[in-house]
Formats: structure tokens, sequence, C-alpha cells
RNA sequence: GGAGGGGUACCCAAGUGGCCAAAGGGAGCAGACUGUAAAUCUGCCGGCUCUACGCCUUCGAAGGUUCGAAUCCUUCCCCCUCCA
């Protein structure tokens, strides 16, 4: 345990803990969960921290536990948000746990627990509930919780419903260390509350000592959330997000974050992290190329993290027109397209409205040729022909 | 219940009868510079198409006044502050 809590530290993952010291002298293998919504069909980068975070767990001897929040993603956790969130039919919860299990299956070695909060949360019945845990919990207290207090600070309403959120999730840290003796639950700061109530709880209700560890609230040095691109949430399910526009994703890493992502989101050594960030200027590419294959051969294996890497060199360094670009089959193109209706089919813009701009705006190129009337008829017969909008984004269309 | 203040585009925020699809900022997209980075500068930035200065939808909701309303009137909904 003292080996993990080292390694939390060494690379940037601790930001809190309740009790450093009783949880490092913890005896045998340490059983920690993280809880997962089920908000999305897929998780997002902003999850990948916790990720590794168990995978670093199981690999230092730790049993993971995997919590899929079915039960509490119908109450909707309020922390860090200054609306309630949306409503989901049991059905889309459903169908977007079972999406977002696959990922697990590629940070973690089998066998490790993955279990599902409405197993418990839904048996409830709501007077035996309040009777048996309603006590524990009294409204001062949870008043201070920043999650509440936030709204309430902003003046944005805080339903009885959200309020209710935090017990319930403590209550899955009670039921977690009865069924599965967890011992510890993991989270970004955003959760501290939520880790802390669970704490107490279980402390109260069964009288174990149980532990909370945080993460920081991961940004870029910019001060951004992580996670965005120009086209959303960076996903992590392959069929949301293709292996090469992850790769990409890491490959555009700022400068200043290069060495801190290195740590967070690649197992290599620390020697050699410190290596590779020590790169200054242009070269300091080389060290985000590493960083993207590592990162994305966590997620998608190596084989295409090496084939993201290679369509990234083609393309970026040789101008080629490399393989693995999307192709799009536009048969308008036999007898001509406009420009703009052609960057529009071809999925760089969403209207031809939008690719009138694109193209005006000097953000389309032919084969690496800059066309900026939007007006210009593309026609070609046979072959392909490679359409960029800025200098990121390329597509092979081709006529048939 | 009483008295005030407020609800404007993805977010913040001006606008108080025509010049308003609506200032400014942020976010976003594109360009320049670079290193597929950051910072900076420039352009675009409600939507759509036949790109016209055209059409459609927007200033909490519904009606009304007016040649014309985000702006005036009426009713309603919601939020905030103070009082009870």
């Amino acid at each position: 345990m003292k080996e993990f809590l080292q390694v939390m530290k060494e690379r940037g993952y601790l930001h809190q803990c309740t009790d450093e010291e009783g949880l490092a002298k913890s005896p045998g293998p340490v059983t920690a969960y993280v809880g997962y919504d089920c908000t999305a069909p897929s998780l997002h980068v902003g999850s990948l921290v916790s990720i590794m975070m168990l995978r670093w767990l199981q690999k230092l001897g730790g049993k993971p536990i995997v919590l899929m929040g079915g039960g509490t993603t119908k109450i909707g956790d309020p922390s860090g948000k200054d609306t309630s969130r949306q409503v989901l039919t049991a059905e889309t919860i459903a169908s977007n746990m079972a999406s977002i299990r696959t990922v697990f299956a590629k940070f973690l070695a089998e066998p490790f627990e993955m279990v599902n909060n409405a197993d418990w949360l839904e048996k409830l019945n709501y007077i035996d509930f309040l009777r048996d845990f309603g006590p524990h919990f009294t409204i001062n207290r949870m008043m201070t919780f920043d999650s509440v207090k936030l709204r309430l600070d902003r003046e944005q309403p805080l339903t009885f419903l959200e309020f209710n959120y935090m017990i319930l999730q403590a209550y899955d840290f009670l039921e977690l260390s009865k069924r599965n003796g967890c011992t510890l639950q993991m989270g970004g700061s955003d959760q501290w509350g939520n880790i802390v109530n669970g704490i107490e709880l279980t402390r109260k209700k069964a009288q174990r000592e149980v532990f909370g560890l945080t993460t920081a609230l991961i940004t870029t040095a910019s001060g951004a959330k992580m996670g965005k691109t120009a086209d959303g949430a960076v996903w992590l399910n392959a069929d949301q997000f293709k292996p090469y526009d992850y790769w990409q994703y890491w490959r555009n890493t700022e400068d200043a974050d290069v060495e801190k992502f290195l740590k967070l989101f690649t197992e290599l050594p620390l020697d050699e992290v410190k290596r590779l960030a020590a790169i200054k200027g242009q070269e300091i590419n080389e060290a985000k190329k590493v960083l993207a294959t590592e990162a994305t051969a966590l997620l998608h294996g190596r084989e295409a993290a090496l084939a993201a890497a290679a369509t990234a060199q083609a393309t970026f360094e040789q101008g080629a027109t490399a393989e693995g670009l999307p192709t799009i089959v536009v048969p308008e193109l036999k007898e001509g397209i406009a420009l703009f209706a052609l960057v529009a089919k071809a999925g760089l813009a969403e209207s031809n409205s939008k690719g009138r701009e694109l193209v005006r705006g000097k953000g389309v190129k032919l084969d690496d040729v800059v066309q900026a009337d939007e007006k210009y008829v593309v026609k070609l017969e046979s072959g392909q022909l490679k359409v960029s909008a800025g200098k990121k984004r390329h597509v092979i269309v081709k006529p048939g």
C-alpha cells in the first residue's frame, strides 16, 4: 500500500487523502473503488486519471473495484454543477453502462470487480432507509459541503432529489465495505465531500475505518479543462473517438503539460519521463509523440497506437496522402461539385453555409493547396483527393 | 403576503420604439507567426439556402399598441434582495 501511495504522489495523482499514514499502514492488499456516472455512452479523458489510479492499484497488488452508478445516475450528482442534470431513462442508463464497461477491460487485468449500485440502491425502502441512515446526516453539516454550498452561494436551485445524492453515495461506500471489504474510495477533488460522508457513515454504521483519496482537477497549463477539442469531448470509446484522433489529442499537448501528462497518462518510468520532459524547443515534439503513442497504446492497444503514429507522420511530416485518414465516397465528384458543398459532404463543415465560411476563411486545402473560392468546382472522374480543413482535419474523397 | 430588482444568443454582459441578428468580453472555428504547442495579431462567429445585403428563428411566455418592438401596454411564469 505504501508503494501505491508513493506512486500516487510521485506521478502527481494525489491531491488530498483523509489519512495518509493510516492508509499506508493498511495490512494486506487494499481494495479500493471509484464510482462512475452513466450519463453518457462513454467516459472521456476527464475520467482517465481515476482509471489510471485503479490500474496502478492493481499493478501494485491492490484490488480495484469499478462502481457503475446505475442507481445514482438516476439522481444526478450536484457536485461542481450549476444546474440539475437532465433525468435519464432507465434504458439510456443501462445502455450507457454497457458501453462504458468496455473501457475498463482495457485498463484493468482480469479479474477485477465491477459492480452496479442499482443492485442495492433500488432495493431500498424509503421509510426504512430514512430511519436507518437519516439520523447520521445533519442538514447543518450537509450545508457546509461544497457541492451544496456552491449551489446556494450562486443562488442556483438545488433540488431535494440532488440533495440526496451524497447520502446515496455515502451508502455505496458502506455497502462496498461490507460486501467487498473495500477500504478506500478514490475520485476527483469534487468528490471529496461525498467521499468523506461515506467514510463517516461507514464508521458509524459498521465501525470500520475506511479512507478517501482524491486527485486534483487536471487542467491544461493554460487553465482549460481537459478533454475538449474541436469536435467536442475526447471520449474513450473507440466508436466515438477514433484512435487516430485520440493520438492527435495527446500529440497536441501544450509544452508545459508534457511532463505532467507523461506522468499521469503513461506508465513510463519516471527517469524516462524526466528525460523527455527536459527537451526544449522544437524537439519537445518528440516527447509529445511518445506521450501520444503510450497513452493511445494503453487505451486502444499498441498496434492501433503505432498505426496512428504512422498516419500522423505521413500526413504531417511527409505531406503525403496517408492511409488511415477517413475516406468518403462522393459520387457527385464525377459531375463536378462546388467546393463549399464538397466540404459539407465530406463532413468537414456542418452545412453548406458553414462550408462557405470555411473556404472563404482560407481554411480549405485540396491536396495541400489552398482554394479560397467557394464556388470552385471540383471534378474527379477517378482516383482520390485529399480535402483538408485547417491543419489537422483531413479527409480523402473519391468519386466511387 | 408587501416593496423593490431581474430574466438578452453556447457563457458573461450592453442595449430601453426604427440605423438590432442585437455592442463588448469569453468560448469556438479559420488565417498569420511557429514546432500539428503556448502567447500574440487578423477574420468568422443564430440558422439556412439560389450569398441576396435574401429568407427563417431568437431578446422568459402569451396577447396587445404601432407603419415598425428586445425596447411601450396587459396578463402569466421563473429568479433575486429587503420587509412580514
